[in-house]
RNA sequence: GCCGCUGUAGCUCAGAGGUAGAGCAGCUGUUUCGUAAACAGCAGGUCGUGGGUUCAAUUCCCACCGGCGGCUCCA
């Protein structure tokens, strides 16, 4: 049978031929891996987003050359234009043609079917479900892109395969579009603007923790005013809880028996301590230590300290994942009545932050019960209903990460996009269905007995490390005015200027606007370059005309000419943007 | 942590078995200039760290550390 058979390749969807052109392209390079490497066991090859990928057990590492010499040889199969065809086989012959490959004997007894799919093209056979072109000419354009680890069937415990992945696109001008693309995205890299932007930087005197530089720990800062004004609208209050606690609270929490690897942890004397990696069990522990009425519910707890966690060498990435981080936390404590009512305000909060940030839309996600959990199911099954509605209410859609929960309640996830599209969760929101008990927090009610208030863990930014990465390559370093850490830069076109652009400065700095003076000894060009590379919002250019009329020449960073204004106008102006974190002089 | 790659000045990079160079940035001087780079000079590196091979290692080999791309993990 040909796979196709119903509807003629040429006639399928454009997203339907793409997928079938990048699945295709993973058997192609199949077969040129088994030419070169006859001895190669095989495992598993879909397409993917951008291209494809196939897993293998080689004998020795592939190296760029290599995939240089696959391509010329997927090429050949291309221009054969060979037949794809495909038909279900009874698994006993299956085992028989793969006899000597482990992984898809392997796979073969996962599928519970009686037969399973065979599709070969020329002398490459592979076990597939199908969903391929209707030969190997009709590839489309691609290039082998680079080689990764990867374990075999996703578990690190399993052997640790070769992973070729490939880039393919419908025509050669997709693919040097999403190349060029690419390219670009690259100058948008935290880590690149970081350094650029004189923003922070990481020494391997500590890995994985940012020395925040001046103008980056304005951001910092700026982020941090910015959530605590809306703190005070939604009756939020701020706490400041240890940094390093006893083992106790770790263990009283289950972080100890459940991330001790990851923790740092140390003795002192006879005790042994924990530095703190959240800060619930903390807030916990306060709401615990004294007597609470209904009356002071919901309690809100809030705290931007510095937390600290022992990842992984492998898995550090600029800000996007550290080892020293502090998160716009918050817990929130109330009684069962409010806890629907809260779920859903705190839904709102977050949407607007990410509105007036203009962040855009964020892949929701919502995590339900993981193996190892807190709790019983059915109170599970409610919870992550509960959850659901709180997003389809908003008119928002989500998708299920099954078993992907906190160990202590299942949570909604926020993920958003960095510059070269892999995704990163900044927001979060956790229910706890362990923590009050285990803390026996409890609260007296209008009933004059105790009750155990429910848990809410969430964080509307996530880490105001990660936070930032990714909020650097969105804007292209292109921070809206109120947070921009040079709000604007007086450019004297000659050294006469000087004075008058300091007093200039002197006047922006009086309502608190952040502004330099320029007095290098360079060229007004050079001054308006090195502006402009920085992303300053705004160049007050000063010559005699503006010195004589008491003004500057406005230039903005996407290279408008504003003209000469007033400096007063300039202050009005400037205010008004920074008072409204308005996001509208953004690039 | 695992697989692969990688590490030369603050940054971007060149270089070679005989102890290192450019551009930008920095500093000094000259220039005083109208919307993305004035000119000149100076200074700056035990070539990631530790071993090994060698008459000689920054260059070759090994280990470790960091970084990059994935994988796994992410309270």
């Amino acid at each position: 049978m040909s796979e196709a058979g119903e509807v003629p390749f040429d006639q399928l969807p454009p997203e339907e031929r793409l997928f079938r052109q990048r699945h295709s392209a993973a058997h192609v390079l199949a077969e040129a891996v088994l030419e070169m490497f006859p001895e190669t066991k095989y495992a598993i090859g879909p397409p993917v987003e951008n291209g494809f990928y196939y897993d293998f057990d080689l004998p020795r590492p592939l190296t760029p050359d290599d995939l240089v010499t696959l391509e010329a040889r997927m090429r050949v199969s291309v221009e054969r234009d060979l037949a794809i065809t495909g038909e279900q086989i009874p698994k006993a012959s299956a085992r028989e043609i793969f006899r000597d490959q482990p992984y898809k004997l392997e796979l073969i007894e996962g599928i519970e079917d009686e037969t399973v799919g065979h599709f070969r093209h020329g002398d490459f056979q592979d076990l597939c479900r199908g969903g391929h072109t209707e030969s190997t000419g009709q590839l489309g354009a691609f290039m082998l892109d680079r080689v990764a680890g990867a374990y075999w069937r996703g578990d690190e415990k399993n052997p640790m395969l070769q992973r070729v992945y490939g880039l393919l696109f419908a025509t050669q001008e997709e693919l040097d579009a999403f190349l060029v693309m690419r390219v670009e995205a690259e100058k948008r890299d935290h880590r690149r603007l970081g350094r650029e932007l004189d923003l922070f930087h990481i020494d391997p005197i500590a890995p994985g923790s940012p020395f925040w530089h001046p103008k980056g720990t304005v951001l910092y800062n700026g982020l941090v005013e910015y959530i605590r004004e809306l703190y005070e609208e939604y009756g939020y209050q701020e706490v400041i809880t240890p940094q390093i606690f006893g083992v106790d609270l770790w263990k009283t929490s289950g972080h100890y028996q459940n991330f001790s690897e990851d923790m740092f942890l140390f003795h002192s004397g006879d005790e042994e301590l924990g530095v703190k990696p959240m800060n619930c069990p903390g807030h916990c522990h306060y709401f615990a230590s004294g007597h609470h009425s209904y009356r002071e519910l919901p309690m809100r707890l809030a705290e931007f300290s510095r937390l600290h966690r022992n990842e992984r060498s492998g898995v550090l990435h600029g800000l996007t994942r550290v080892r020293s981080f502090a998160q716009d936390d918050a817990h929130i404590y109330c009684t069962p009545e409010q806890f629907e009512s809260e779920v859903f305000t705190l839904f709102g909060l977050i949407e607007r932050i990410y509105s007036e940030l203009s962040l855009g839309q964020p892949e929701i996600r919502l995590g339900t019960r993981p193996a190892k959990f807190a709790g019983n199911p059915e109170d599970w099954v409610e919870m992550e209903r509960l959850l659901g509605d709180a997003v389809t209410n908003a008119g928002k859609t989500f998708t299920v990460s099954p078993g992907e929960g906190a160990f202590y309640g299942p949570k909604l996830e926020f993920h958003f996009k960095d510059a070269i599209g892999r995704s990163w969760q900044l927001g979060t929101v956790q229910v706890d269905m362990a923590m009050p008990a285990a803390f026996g927090l409890t609260y007296v009610g209008e009933d004059g007995a105790e009750h155990r208030p429910m848990m809410l863990h969430r964080a509307i930014l996530g880490s105001l490390e990660r936070f930032l990465g990714v909020y650097t390559e969105h804007t292209g370093g292109h921070f809206p005015l109120w947070l921009a850490p040079v709000q604007a830069v007086l450019i004297p076109i000659a050294d006469r200027h000087i004075e008058y652009a300091q007093s200039v400065r002197g006047r922006l700095r009086e309502r608190g606007l952040r502004v330099e003076v320029d007095e290098s000894g360079e060229r007004m060009g050079a001054k308006i370059r090195k502006a402009q590379l920085q992303r300053v919002p705004y160049m007050l250019v000063i010559g005699d005309r503006e010195q004589e009329a008491g003004a500057a020449a406005v230039r903005d960073r996407t290279g408008d000419d504003l003209g000469a204004m007033p400096v007063f106008q300039i202050i009005d102006r400037m205010v008004d943007e920074r008072d409204n974190r308005s996001v509208q002089a953004m690039v």
